[in-house]
DNA sequence: GGTTGAGCTGGAGTGTGCTCCAGCACGTAG
DNA sequence: CTACGTGCTGGAGCACACTCCAGCTCAACC
């Protein structure tokens, strides 16, 4: 059970294992030998587990979210105002990223240019 | 001299003297009594290398990439390689920060209309 | 009933990118 | 001439986010 939601997620079992240990993911229940037992839903929350990791959002902070999650209800406030906040930091780093793909075009044109005048030489 | 370029960088001294010895920073001169005198210029290649940080290069391709450029125009080309290579993974990521951002902002709408219903009973 | 394969736990180890420190040299101000 | 500020070196230490491992249990197939 455990390899297939590892294969389907792109993560591994140990680290799927690490992220139950620090509170990323709810405790599946578990069978009688005591594997763990995943539901359709975590492929889900992993993914977007997965994109506040790849925007920059820190550990410490997806896991007072996902503390907050299970909570339920009482928290949406408190899980709005942190989307909020991760928004803004994410929209500086878009503008960010636009800024330097526009550099880094430019340099390869500047590149090119002198490329073709080393080869006139 | 150091703790100016740091201030005017917004790297730290450590930071300054750490790049220097992976190879991001040249060894500037030195004063008489061993001090790094650094030219203007080292400001806009430690600007440039924050861009390229911020937007997920790996230190081993910075140092390869900063080899490179004091090597002069003889590596123009590869460089170019190097910042197409990377112009393609920033996009990607950008893409991603666009989904993320309005995946964000959907789930705020929608946390808010929850909120307004907690409100309401 | 023994071998294979998947999963379990607790804890140690790894790679990246800094960050901090001890112990020393230098130069200016009082 | 002593105190202070700034800088120097080499090397140890740290935070983060995994990643790996030994030694075990369990179920199933031959």
């Amino acid at each position: 059970m455990i390899s297939e939601v590892a294969t389907r997620s792109g993560l591994t079992v140990d680290t799927l294992r690490f992220y139950e240990k620090i509170g990323l993911i709810a405790p599946p229940p578990r069978n009688h030998a005591g594997r763990r037992i995943y539901g359709e839903d975590v492929l889900g929350w992993i993914g977007f587990l997965e994109q506040l990791n790849a925007t920059g959002m820190k550990q410490a902070e997806r896991i007072r979210y996902a503390a907050l999650r299970q909570q339920g209800d009482a928290t949406l406030s408190e899980r709005r105002e942190m989307l909020e906040a991760h928004r803004s930091v994410v929209a500086q780093k878009f503008d960010l990223m636009k800024d330097t793909l526009a550099l880094m075009d430019q340099k390869v044109a500047i590149y090119r240019d002198l490329e073709a005048n080393v080869i006139g030489n």
